[in-house]
DNA sequence: TAGGTCATGAGGCACGTACCTCATGGCGGG
DNA sequence: CCCGCCATGAGGTACGTGCCTCATGACCTA
């Protein structure tokens, strides 16, 4: 049993004591210094499971004298939901340092590998303890992830996961499920079927593809009436999206509903109210940012799902909180739900 | 300016300096202490503003060596949100614990405003730091808010607010906002229009006052081909819920509608599913949980409006937190959103 | 066997705050 | 004038962890 009883919270000493050991040496096993036989370091590990020992976090930071360093590389350019990213990080700036974190955020060309992968080549571990990234599925980032993990550097993937690397941490929506959402509500918003479009922003993009297959198999499975047309991909750029959407409009007389799971949002809202269809075609787009709110207000757009860019920030900066300090294990943190919003329920 | 310029936080010894007293002065001043005169009270304060103290939350904990007392009190009984949410606290306990804060839920009989006020009542500052409750409006549960807040205890309100009493903050949605989404939804769904009834719990609850109001306002001015039938009471009980609904659906061969905005919905979903008009007819309902996840799943339920119980849980731990230690200010906690669920978003 | 490397122990200081005791000086009342 | 109250200062210890130095003994190798 437990010999301190429910008095007080295991510390370092308990553990001391319950392995036998000198406070050095656990010392030693809890923040990976080297010099401690194996046979040693698994009686430490053995005494923390057993007395249920939880390194205090308040504790730590504080002897530590420093703060944990975190930077966020977010893409830059027209994308809105990426500039509302990285609102919402400067918003965490200054709490975040009551809780002794320094947070730092570099903007970097969007859907550009090899900037991202310099990026992320030039973090030193000095001057960052963990690393969040908004990424493309690039055999170039996917090399420099690995790296950066090699050089001691947590590294966590927002937004777009990528999978087979060494990030120890993904944050961000079921992207299958939302594109089955869009899908389940196109469905019910035309009951009689019709033309569906789909616009992505680039298909290499992991959160994209996923949107599109969840979107497609939803569809299928439910909603036979409605036909669909594309994907095409505006690359998440406002003046493609818009050519992208007139075209779209001009060729198909009866659409009946658009589905733009990437972003230009502003293109899209602009070619519509350019048209005189506004309000006749059932749109569903992504991410709540200025050029969504305008459609939703204006009835351009029906429905919004979102990904809460605060929320994805405040489970970023938690996760690297309980990854730095925790080591090797995984951190726990709330899912991000897929928001929908429509005109009543804008926030 | 800023003496110590950016290499380092302020610390008590920074604020005894810059307003030339000692230490013991300044300690004495920050935790209320007595034995300061006003005027030298004042200069402190000064101080910290100048050099924009902020008390270090971990070292404070750390220096304390107690842990933050917090208690939830959740009404008990056949409402199953009211379960999800003492399951969210539940889950919350292992890991406040880490961060120095001891967690008691109390379950109370719902809708008994004396219960809730004699279990305000019976709170020892010793043992409570800080009291998160669910109330209604009702003198007597007010009444123990001021006299807790009286005592020292932090009163914080959950789901339902508490204008004009001295608690220290609410956590939960926009309830009028949720009113007009869900009218809105409804209005998209029957576009010819039809009768629609409102189920509530109880009016006395001003979150569910709200969404009426809400919902009626935006019928109104949105969709007037809508009907509205009711609101009924069904006192958040299954039971009752059920033969409401049985009867509304005698009595209305052509109902095209239903809101609950209150709970009860086992009842609800039971009793669509008795009558053999399941999925003919829109229904959105209150709150994600076990009842209204088989009803979404089922069709008998479109869609369903929510609070996140986990989240709400989150930001009343961190307003907690805060409020218990910074003293006077206001907590700033991220707003929890309205969730909007369909069957292929369920969580 | 001497010198070297390595695992471990012992102990101390630091982080920023809370809280304690004791000393000191001012000031008013009897 | 002296006693006592009060505001304040001075300085200490503690919280749990990180990180440092130094000592010690075991073991290996030349």
């Amino acid at each position: 049993m437990n010999e301190i009883g429910l008095r007080r919270r295991a510390t370092v000493h308990d553990v001391a004591r319950a392995a036998g050991v000198s406070l050095a040496t656990v010392d030693r096993v809890l923040n990976g210094r080297p010099g401690v036989r194996a046979a040693t370091a698994e009686k430490v590990e053995a005494a923390i499971a057993e007395i249920g020992f939880q390194r205090d976090l308040s504790a730590s930071l504080l002897a530590r004298a420093r703060d944990l360093k975190l930077t966020f590389i977010i893409p830059d350019g027209s994308n809105e939901f990426m500039a509302s990213l990285a609102d919402a990080v400067a918003r965490r700036v200054g709490p975040a340092l009551a809780d002794r974190m320094h947070i730092e955020t570099h903007r970097i060309k969007a859907l550009d590998a090899h900037a991202l992968a310099r990026s992320l080549d030039a973090l030193d571990i000095r001057h960052c303890d963990c690393a969040v990234i908004v990424a493309g599925e690039e055999p170039s980032v996917q090399a420099a992830v690995d790296s950066a993990t090699r050089r001691g550097i947590v590294v966590m993937t927002l937004v777009s996961d990528l999978p087979g690397t060494q990030r120890r941490h993904f944050i961000g929506i079921d992207n299958e499920a939302a594109g089955r959402t869009a899908a389940s509500l196109m469905g019910r918003f035309l009951p009689q079927g019709g033309k569906v479009a789909v616009i992505a922003g680039s298909l290499h993009l992991r959160d994209h593809s996923d949107r599109l297959a969840g979107f497609r198999a939803a569809l299928g499975a439910e909603f036979p009436a409605i036909e669909l047309i594309g994907p095409v991909e505006g690359h998440d750029e406002r003046s493609e999206t818009h050519s992208i959407v007139a075209d779209l409009l001009e060729r198909h007389g009866d659409l009946a509903g658009l589905y733009n799971l990437g972003a230009g949002n502003a293109g899209l809202v602009a070619a519509l109210e350019a048209s005189n269809r506004s309000g006749a075609i059932r749109v569903i787009a992504h991410e709540l940012t200025e050029p969504t709110r305008r459609g939703l207000r204006s009835g351009a757009i029906d429905v919004v799902l979102d990904q809460n860019p605060d929320g994805e920030i405040r489970e970023a900066i938690a996760a690297a909180r309980s990854l730095a300090l925790g080591g090797s294990g995984k951190a726990a943190t709330d899912p991000i739900e897929i928001g929908i919003f429509l005109r009543d329920n804008l926030r």
